[in-house]
DNA sequence: TGTACATCAGTGAACGCGCGTTCACTGATGTAC
DNA sequence: TGTACATCAGTGAACGCGCGTTCACTGATGTAC
């Protein structure tokens, strides 16, 4: 048929977008070049029109979807503007988060991927850490001890959200996303406080 | 040559064992019946004498993988006599667990996975989620809100040591660990306190 | 206790499917004149 | 502006390797007598 340039980094930027997407939902080890190509709509021959290899894309995508999260949370952070850090939490922390992997932080879906890979991987995963840790800092009322509160938070939503994924009960997922909310909503971090 | 019915049960008990390593280091797609059997020293012909297939042996590991943890965590709070918690919390955050997922505790590892495997390994897993809370719950002072402190305190190990493995720079994955521990250590969970 | 025989754990070659990769081909795009 | 031609995104068949699974075979185990 015959395509033109624009074209071409139209499809690539499709493929490259379902990559992310599976990525999340299925792990870096399933996905197959034929089925993402299909789904991009094009056939699997002219894959290495775009990408060198199917490491290449797996790595690309997954630098991607590790890039689309921290931005997405700080958006659902400013939306609460009395409490910014309830907006993210709530949001972390969300069912509707929990129960849509392929589009959520890849903190979560990446993180045992990521120890296993190689350098690069672990860099793109570092780099949200590290937004994640300044956006959580951030909000912080008190300066003080920030840091160490941030990755305390930033551990708990990322440990709760995996194991709320992995859990057979629902009652039990619903409760441990529950609990954490509302410990880490407490206003001043660290303090004891009247509940949710 | 010919083996005794003690030799078929050793050789079975190997090769879930060698499995549930494994799994744990590499992931439930990457190891293969022909390296898990070499590597149980055997020959890969023999492996539907004890399992009926890949999937087969690839969930039971998953099983004994899961259930290895909370048991050794246990031990590792029972040594700090003064301090249970304080030991629970050093032993999951030591830098020598980071290091060595093949032998840690597999809610790290296997988040991902049961997150998207089936209602065998997800209630494997639960299973597993009970136990941590229970001994966490347990180990905590003021039984009052000792449930949902045991959740937040869980979801933070987990994080924490998941990001610690996937993070590039070691600093970084050092710093993780001891904000955590330093956080969690405090006696009474929730207080302000004075640091580590 | 000794002998004959059936069982079956383990071996290693072979099979077959899935999947990443290659390749000859097509025809609109976009450039040269 | 119009015409001739090279380029190259996309197609679909084919290749080849890895790996799960099967199978005929071996020989010590362990049972029957």
């Amino acid at each position: 048929m015959g395509y033109s340039q624009a074209d071409k980094a139209a499809s690539r930027e499709r493929v490259l977008r379902t990559a992310a997407r599976k990525v999340r939902a299925e792990g870096v080890t399933r996905p197959g070049v034929a089925d993402l190509m299909k789904e991009a709509g094009l056939t699997h021959g002219g894959f290495y029109k775009h990408f060198t290899s199917r490491d290449d894309l797996i790595a690309q995508a997954s630098a991607v979807a590790l890039a689309e999260g921290s931005a997405k949370m700080e958006r659902a952070a400013q939306k609460n503007k009395q409490d910014p850090r309830a907006g993210l939490v709530d949001a972390y922390l969300a069912k509707q988060h929990r129960d849509a992997p392929a589009t959520g932080c890849a903190l979560v879906t990446l993180g045992a991927a990521a120890g296993r890979g190689d350098q690069h991987l672990k860099e793109a995963y570092e780099k949200q850490v590290r937004a994640y840790l300044d956006l959580i800092a951030g909000l912080d009322d008190d300066a003080e001890e920030a840091r160490a509160e941030s990755i305390l938070t930033l551990s708990a939503l990322v440990g709760a959200t995996l194991m709320s994924r992995a859990v057979a009960d629902s009652g039990l997922s619903d409760e441990l996303l529950e609990a954490v909310a509302g410990r880490l909503k407490r206003h001043a971090p660290g303090t004891p406080s009247s509940a949710v």
